[in-house]
RNA sequence: GGGCCCGUAGCUCAGCGGUUAGAGCAGGGGACUCAUAAUCCCUUGGUCGUGUGUUCGAAUCACACCGGGCCUACCA
């Protein structure tokens, strides 16, 4: 009993520095799973959104010498242009500061509170101001030290609320085990089920204001904030309408839920979103569980990409030289999703050039070229009997748009846009083939011209409308040109006798393949 | 320490027990001219990380080792 709205949600952004490649690859992928899902006519909800809270954005804050509030704004602003430059054309928008995710956080944690799921609890002992957390003994060096990536470690006893996880660890062993498509891929799913066998202890999710000030309020002690967990990870539920009093403004709920795909980061899997996330809602009484998407992680030369290394990549730079389309493109076809790939500017420019500029680009610009120089734009209709090789591109074009939504369906989107090439390659052979400006020459063979411009119109504007998800408006571009605005139909037959293209004018202009120094 | 993943043409990868190991890109040759010096055809190129083993037969299975990465622990 799954709602009828497919519902999607990336992680949410910590605003305590600016977007990198990786917070870009997680918001395109998402958004092309809610296009694509779009426009086959399913209703769908993509959330997203920034984590405003926390001890980091405090910090960097008071860095920066302003207000967290002030600074979270700003970082949020970042994110936001990013997303509009990038297209990503999300329906929701969590910010963990919004007063309606606040009401019923402490909703939730009220409730939790009143049926004896937190207790509270003096602890002392090491602590990392960087990672925001207690150290352990099994956090020391060999040398028996806090090493330097913990930042600045000092001790502290404070009392602290905590949240009874392990009284739920029994049941979120049999969810996982019950259900394997909790989490895709699966082999993420065999780390997270023998992560929950280990796990154990209960959950601290409170800090005295007198240290944290920047937070939610416990509704039942107003010393404390909560941290982190239940601000963060509620965001999926509050802002997709759980618990919400306005009646307006947020969704409904119960049209939403469960949520289709979480699409998160490998790291985060575990233990946030695999295990404290269920285990919440369960808690709160929520039934039905959501499914979790894990995507890997682009790296840089093998190396992971990180702020201290140096070698962090600016998507903003990127779509300026590549264009949010070619960078989209990029990120989609060049990783299998849920494994890491490496990220390399030099394969982005050369896949730019070679499938999109040449292949892809070209195809149309052709087919719309040779319509207007023959035919000056207007198209006879598909003839009654049509040439075998004319149904032969067409058989293969069918099964392309199947075989594009099947890989689609399962999340592997550089099979689709594989399928999608293998329909481009077959049509820019149709073109040599067919020789339309042989055609052209001898007034008897006019009807295979008329014959062999709408088969290449059709090609080209199945082609374009498959890849939509991926490149919106490159593909509303390609479908102008080829008189087809709009049109997403994922099968043969758009052409009517005295269809009309449009102007022809490169989408993708090929880059010159020499860097400037 | 335990567990997992990866190592196949210059590059990115597919193949995962059975004909002479494949694709795209890059390189070489040719064709064509509608097109963004694009396209199409042909082609060069690999001891399938190393070794041993199982098998009629291994890139494909097993064991060990080398190399790269990840997760997780000081329990034998």
């Amino acid at each position: 009993m799954s709602a009828q709205t497919f519902f999607i949600t990336t992680a949410i952004d910590y605003t305590n520095a600016p977007p990198h490649i990786g917070h870009a690859y997680e918001k395109v992928l998402a958004d092309v799973i809610a296009r694509w899902h779009r426009e086959r006519g399913r209703s769908v909800f993509f959330l997203t959104g920034v984590d405003q809270h926390g001890q980091k954005v405090q910090q960097s804050a008071e860095k920066a010498g302003v207000a967290p509030a002030e600074f979270a704004r700003d970082i949020t602003a970042k994110f936001k242009a990013l997303w509009q430059k990038l297209g990503i054309a999300y329906d929701g928008w969590a910010e963990t500061t919004d007063p309606r995710h606040i009401a019923a956080v402490q909703d939730v944690l009220q409730q939790l509170h009143d049926q004896g799921d937190l207790y509270k609890a003096r602890h002392s002992g090491h602590y990392s101001v960087r990672q925001e957390q207690f150290l352990t003994d099994k956090d020391r060096n060999a040398q028996g030290e806090f090493g330097p990536e913990w930042g600045e470690v000092v001790f502290i006893e404070e009392e602290n609320w905590y949240f009874r996880l392990s009284k739920y660890r029994p049941w979120l062993a049999e969810h996982i085990a019950a259900h394997p498509d909790f989490v895709f891929p699966s082999f993420r799913g065999n780390e997270l089920a023998n992560a929950v066998a280990k796990e154990a202890g209960d959950l601290c999710i409170s800090r005295p204001k007198s240290r944290l000030g920047w937070g939610i309020e416990l509704p039942f002690d107003r010393d404390f904030v909560t941290y982190v967990w239940f601000d963060a990870l509620m965001n999926y539920a509050t802002f997709a309408g759980y618990r919400a009093t306005n009646g307006g403004q947020l969704p409904d709920f119960q049209q939403l839920w469960p949520c289709d795909a979480h699409v998160i980061g490998k790291d985060i899997l575990i233990p946030a979103h695999g295990i404290y996330w269920p285990i919440m809602l369960k808690a709160a009484g929520v039934e039905v569980m959501p499914r979790l998407l894990v995507h890997g992680w682009w790296n840089l030369g093998g190396a992971k990409v990180s702020k201290s290394a140096g070698n962090v990549v600016d998507p903003d730079a990127l779509a300026d030289r590549y264009g949010a389309d070619g960078l989209r493109y990029y990120l989609m076809r060049d990783i299998a999703t849920g494994q890491d790939a490496d990220f390399n500017e030099e394969r982005l420019k050369a896949r730019y050039n070679a499938d999109l500029a040449n292949d892809l680009g070209n195809l149309v610009n052709r087919t719309v070229s040779m319509a207007r120089r023959y035919r000056e734009g207007t198209l006879a209709g598909a003839p009654s009997d049509q040439s075998e090789d004319a149904i032969a591109l067409q058989a293969l074009a069918a099964d392309a748009a199947v075989r594009f939504d099947a890989a689609m369906q399962n999340y592997q989107v550089h099979t689709a846009l594989d399928a999608v090439w293998e329909l481009i390659a077959a049509a820019n052979g149709f073109v040599e083939s067919s020789a339309p400006w042989k055609l052209a020459k001898d007034p008897a063979l006019s009807g295979r011209l008329d014959e062999v411009l709408v088969v290449l119109v059709e090609a080209a504007r199945l082609a374009a409308a498959l890849v939509h998800p991926v490149m919106p408006r490159a593909a509303d571009e390609l479908l102008g040109q080829l008189g087809f605005a709009g049109n997403l139909a994922n099968s043969w037959g758009a052409v009517a006798a005295g269809h009309c293209v449009g102007e022809a004018k490169p989408v993708f202009p090929r880059l010159e393949t020499d860097v400037a120094a």
